[in-house]
DNA sequence: GCCATGCGGAACCGATCGGTTCCATTTCAC
DNA sequence: GTGAAATGGAACCGATCGGTTCCGCATGGC
């Protein structure tokens, strides 16, 4: 429901620069993020975001048309930024299929670490039809099939997405043990894995970066 | 939905002979842990349970001190039942380490399957504090411990946990992606990954100090 | 100046949450 | 059969849930 409101509200109007940040839309939008992320999505009521980010109730139905709204733009977001800064970061740094290792390493780091959000939403909202559900579950096929396209560009063959689906379990896995863990050795060893699977993975005919 | 009795009921004859199995505390759990499992803990109240069990209010209060005990009552008889059934039934078929893919694989194919009860708790009550977040943590050190057992009765060597933890990851890996799709692929997945991972790993000389 | 718009505060709503209490009934050991 | 224990039903509680509505204020474009 009123996915219109899904986009970034830059269109409306020229919004002048140099106006702060007071914009209370993107202030729920960060505010959700962070305590969906740190307690859990079902565990945040409204009351918490309003109360946290500031913003007057009404304002906030003026933007979402419900929590469970909230909840997909957040996911919405989450998504857009993996496609335009986690994607083009892991290509710049060579593309190499192992980079996703290395880089779940760094987020492994970062205290707060709290897993995959996308994992923790299949958790905490088990049906399908809901869009949260969905958002999560199209947001892994498109981490596999970047995965895949690093494995091409690197000469991997990924027969039947075999290779790809299991360096994307490699990367749940870590996910989850970093969770429990709360240490970057989850990723180090899943990288470790990763590696020997891909010195036994059959390489393809074409050319090699 | 107030025969919620007729659920399968695990054996459990713990009681004198003759008690019909009317007592409100096993039926508390039965029902508890399967809605937990399937809604998740936060998603399923005190009025559900005592609706699909028939207990009454009040019965339920003289049994478990607050809900948050009761959550923890299930994961505790979860974990019994890993290392009464699961970890006895493993090593009868024949205790080699990739036997736990193929019990995983059961489970995977099995209508319902939601993944990991313990590895949901973990998102779900994420406060480290929380006894039921203890519980979780806990089991998923035994089932190391037991992978362990496994690696050394079949003389692989797990310096520094690092071939146990590879392990879980994967077990916990195939767990998350067979929370997505609903398919025993996922386990087919991790046990490949794993015969190359025990492929490559040192062997123990026979008997080892 | 104007007035559109966006905003925060607060009162209010019905529903549901987890939890307490009292009571009539059932169950079971003896 | 009797008495104690266990049980289910229901009324009730304060708190909180997600959500609606109105109102007064601060903008900022024109």
């Amino acid at each position: 429901m009123a996915d219109g409101t899904d986009r970034f509200r830059l269109g409306q109007g020229a919004r002048t620069l140099g106006t702060v940040a007071t914009h209370a839309r993107e202030r729920l939008l960060d505010t959700a993020e962070d305590l969906f992320y740190a307690q859990g999505v079902r565990a945040t009521g409204i009351e918490q975001i309003l109360a946290t980010s500031g913003v007057g109730r009404a304002s906030f139905y003026r933007h979402f048309a419900s929590k469970d709204d909230l909840v997909v733009a957040v996911l919405r977001r989450r998504r857009e930024r993996w496609a335009t800064v986690s994607e083009p970061r892991m290509r710049a740094l060579g593309g190499h299929p192992l980079v996703l290792f290395d880089v779940l390493a760094e987020r492994l780091e970062e205290t707060g670490y709290r897993g995959c959000a996308f994992l923790n939403t299949l958790v905490e909202i088990p049906d399908a039809d809901e869009p949260a559900h969905r958002e999560a579950m199209d947001h892994k096929e498109d981490v596999r099939a970047f995965i895949a396209e690093l494995l091409a560009a690197h000469g991997f063959r990924d027969d039947g997405q075999g290779l790809s689906r299991s360096l994307l379990m490699l990367y749940d896995g870590a996910s989850v043990v970093g969770l429990r863990e709360r240490s970057p050795r989850a990723a180090h060893d899943a990288r470790a894995v990763a590696e020997v699977l891909l010195a036994t993975a059959p390489r393809s005919a074409q050319v090699d970066a």
